[in-house]
This record gives structure tokens, sequence and C-alpha cells, in this order.
DNA sequence: CGCATCATTGAACAAAATCAAGCGAGGTGG
DNA sequence: CCACCTCGCTTGATTTTGTTCAATGATGCG
């Protein structure tokens, strides 16, 4: 608790994640950096995670995305979010138990493993730090249900202008990317399987929204030339990220 | 903390629902019956939190039922969740300063109000109700993750199948109906905007429902003939709903 | 009675799913 | 190196699901 190491990169995604959503001192700071890492490589399609499963360890997205998702008795698969560097996406495991879902790869990824014991103990020297995966989960929760209310009535054009603007963010706070677009792995299936529509619909509205000018898609790639038209387009509030901590949300 | 003096049934309805999720203990149970309340009555259409609020306090829900809720620019209003007595709906605004939806009321309601200190407080001496309550909100966001699950991809037969199921389970969780039935408030409006459906659809597959002889629905109670079968019909599976704590869950 | 809310119905229409097929880039094995 | 395969993307035709519009009942209440 000396002098200022610098963390290795898996801690520091986490660092910038909670800072983007709550204050941090230098010693939470130096506790995140401190927190043992397993480090892992995944590949597209695995999963990590699976519905049923009782998990001892929550996992840190380092690069890459990772999806969560839902399987019907009919097959049908539910996308249910999308992760970026310094998402938690099983945090939930620490006081659930049993995984009501699974979790898996959109791209090759490389992931952190952090024990729960390791954050319960975390949580209880550092209570700012409880308070922020707190806040965590309860942004998580947020972000559901704007899903929901995107689901069920925003139009499938609206459905995928959003949704590309809530990465747009996520991504631009832990500084990850500008407003001018970013790597975009989530082929249209995943896109369908996420927003309730089938590939074929969003094969269509896609080119809708290229031929309007809104996005430029290509080579998994995704620039967006004028995010605030994309939002508009959307209906996309930023609110629901609290990501406004400074004026004590 | 001698004599167990009988708790007043607010604080009952609170006790009811954490020990359904959670193994509580004498004390836990005490604090909680200790805990300051301020009983209101509400009646059907008002907001008590709206979006962008920032509460100070929390909500109990004693008797009735509530609903949070989302409009967009559009107009449109999409429910996001109902809930039953023993709920706290906003608990999320403990860690969420600002309110990113709303709070009604289906029907005429008791509630009672917590401030947020006395539950920071709460979860400070007894550790074991920070847990429950973490595990409560964390449940609130697996519910979510099952409705967009249902929005995106049960056909409107089975979410509304699905929806009575979960409402059953619910209040079964806290001993306030059996499986036979309970009081169903909620009118096709609202059943629609909670389930992504227009109004006049909601009626026609209400109709088809009570064809099937799956449900009897008249003058706002709900029958179930047989809860396996509309189960099946929904595609409920109770595993979201994290009841079974005792199997350390 | 008159008014409001909620439930219901019919008809026309729109959104999106489904079915079926083809296309193109990249990877693999012979 | 090329045939072949797979995966993801694209297109057209058709059908289904659900919406919209418009109107009519039913019920309860001051």
């Amino acid at each position: 608790m000396n002098e200022p190491i610098a963390p290795r990169p898996e801690h520091q995604w986490l660092i910038r994640k909670l800072e983007s959503i709550a204050a941090l001192g230098p010693e939470e700071r130096r506790a995140i950096a401190d927190l043992p890492l397993t480090v892992r490589q995944v590949v597209r399609d695995e999963i990590i995670v699976r519905e049923g499963d009782r998990p001892t360890q929550c996992c840190l997205l380092v690069e890459g995305m990772l999806y969560r998702f839902k399987v019907l008795p009919t097959g049908a698969r539910q996308i249910l979010s999308f992760h970026v560097q310094g998402d938690l996406p099983d945090l939930q495991s620490l006081h659930l138990g049993v995984m009501d879902h699974s979790l898996g790869v959109v791209t090759n990824s490389k992931i952190a493993f952090v024990s729960h014991s390791a954050i319960q103990q975390l949580i209880r020297r550092y209570p700012i730090l409880g308070n922020a995966l707190w806040r965590e989960a309860l942004i998580d929760g947020s972000i559901f249900r704007e899903w929901i209310t995107g689901i069920g009535r925003r139009s499938s054009y609206q459905r995928i202008a959003h949704l590309m603007c809530e990465l747009s963010l996520k991504l631009q706070a832990v500084g990850a990317a500008g407003p001018e677009g970013y790597p975009f792995p989530i082929n249209q299936t995943e896109l369908g399987d996420a927003l309730g529509l089938s590939v074929v619909h969003v094969n269509r509205v896609l080119q809708d929204l290229r031929r309007d000018g809104l996005i430029v898609l290509k080579e998994r790639y995704l620039t967006i030339p004028n995010l605030d038209v994309l939002m508009e387009t959307g209906l996309f509030d930023p609110s629901y990220l609290h990501l406004d901590h400074k004026g004590g949300d």
C-alpha cells in the first residue's frame, strides 16, 4: 500500500468500470489491483457458465465480448445482455447460487476469474467497493428493464438503433471507444435472438438503417456517422445506464 | 430483544418475504419487526414514485398490487413488473439515486415507507439481512430476465399463461394464496402493456385460454383449475424465482 | 339517468415470421 | 491447388400474428 504500482490491464478494466459508476479512492483502487485473478482465453461459441451451474467465482471480461442467454424448451434462444471490457456478467452468482441462465462468448475473448470469497472479503474490508458492486448489479437490472421496454414497445428499427447506442455508451464509459464507432462482432442471428426478431427481419432492417445513413456496418466494425441522430432514432435516453454518479445518482 | 412480541402485519409481510428467499434467525426477525414504517393508503392509478425522482425511502407493499413502468417519448407504456405483499418494488433506489422508471398502483393498496437510512443501518448491523436484501434485488433482476425471454420468444398465449403462473408462485411464496387461484386486479390494457401486446389481442387470447379450460377469470378473481397444466402451457419453470434457498441457492 | 371504465367484436391492415433458395468468403482436406 | 463445406448474409414469396380503427356491450356509480 506504498508506492502505486501500475495495475495489470485485467485489473485496470475493473477499476475503470467501477469508477464509471462510483467514486473510488486510492485505497479502493489499490485493493482492486491486488485482487487475485485467473486469466483465461475463451473462443467464439464457447459456453463459460451454464444454466443450473453453481459457480464459486465471478467472471470479469477483459477483452472481447460475451453474452448471457436462456434457451426455452422449444429450442428458442433469448439473449439477455451483451458485455464488454470491465463487465462482471455473472456478478449475481455471488448471492444467487444457481445460474438461471448461461454465459456465452460472442467473439474470442480474454476473461479473468475472481473467486466469490475474494470478492466477499473485498466487500467486507472496503464498504465503498461493496456499494459500488451493489450499484453495478442494480445497473444490470436497470438495463434489463430497458430491454423489456425495447422488445415490448419499440419498433424493430428503433430496437436495433437502441442496442447500438447502448454498446457505444458502455464502451465510452470505460474509455474503450469514441462516439464514432466500435468493433461489432455480433452476427445477425445473435441480434435477432437479442431483440426478439428473426434473422431475416434483422437483415432487412439493417439494410434500412444503412440506406438511411444511420450506420455503416462493415467487416465487423460499426461506424456511427452521427450518434445523436442514432440515439434519437432509437428513442435512446442514457439515464438508465446510471453513469452520472457525479450528480449523486 | 426478550419476549417475542407479534410483529405488526406490515412487518410480518416483509419477514415472510425475506424468509422465502433467505434463512433468518430470531434476531433478524426481531430487527425487521423493529423497523420504523410509515403506512399509507394509495388508490388505483396513483403514481407513487416517478421516473427522475430521487427517493430517500423505499416502499414496502403490504396489501394490494403495484406495478413499475416506463413511458416512451411516443407515449407507449411498458409495464416492467407487478408486485404483491412483501415486495420492495423500489429497493434499487437505495443505490441508484435517480429513478429510471415509475411506480404505480394497480388496485387500492396499503404501502409502508422505510427510510434509506433505516435500511442502511439494518444492513450494517445484520449482515444476514444485508445479504437477503442483495438477494432480493438480484431476484428482481432474474425476473426481468425471464420477462425479456417471454416478450422476446414466447407466443402471446404462453406469455399470458406465464405471467399468471408467476404471480401465483409469488403469492404462494409468502403464503398469500394457494395454487387454486388469487385475486387478479390487472385489467386487459395493463396486461397488454406488460406483455408487449395490444388490448384487443389480449382480449382474444384470454378468451382462448378460457375456452381451453386453463383459466377462469371472473370478477377480478383468477381461478386456475390446474396450475401444472398452466405452467406447462406457459413454458413456466419456477427456478428463476430462486425460492429454493434450502438447497443453498 | 348519464358518465366512465372495461370488455368485446368485426374488418382491414401492417409487421414480422416462416419457408425456401442462392450467394460469397474463408477454411479444410484430398 | 482446387473441390467442397460451412457459416453468415441476402432475397423473394407466402403465411401468421398481432395491430389499428371503429363501434358496441356491460357494469358500476354518483
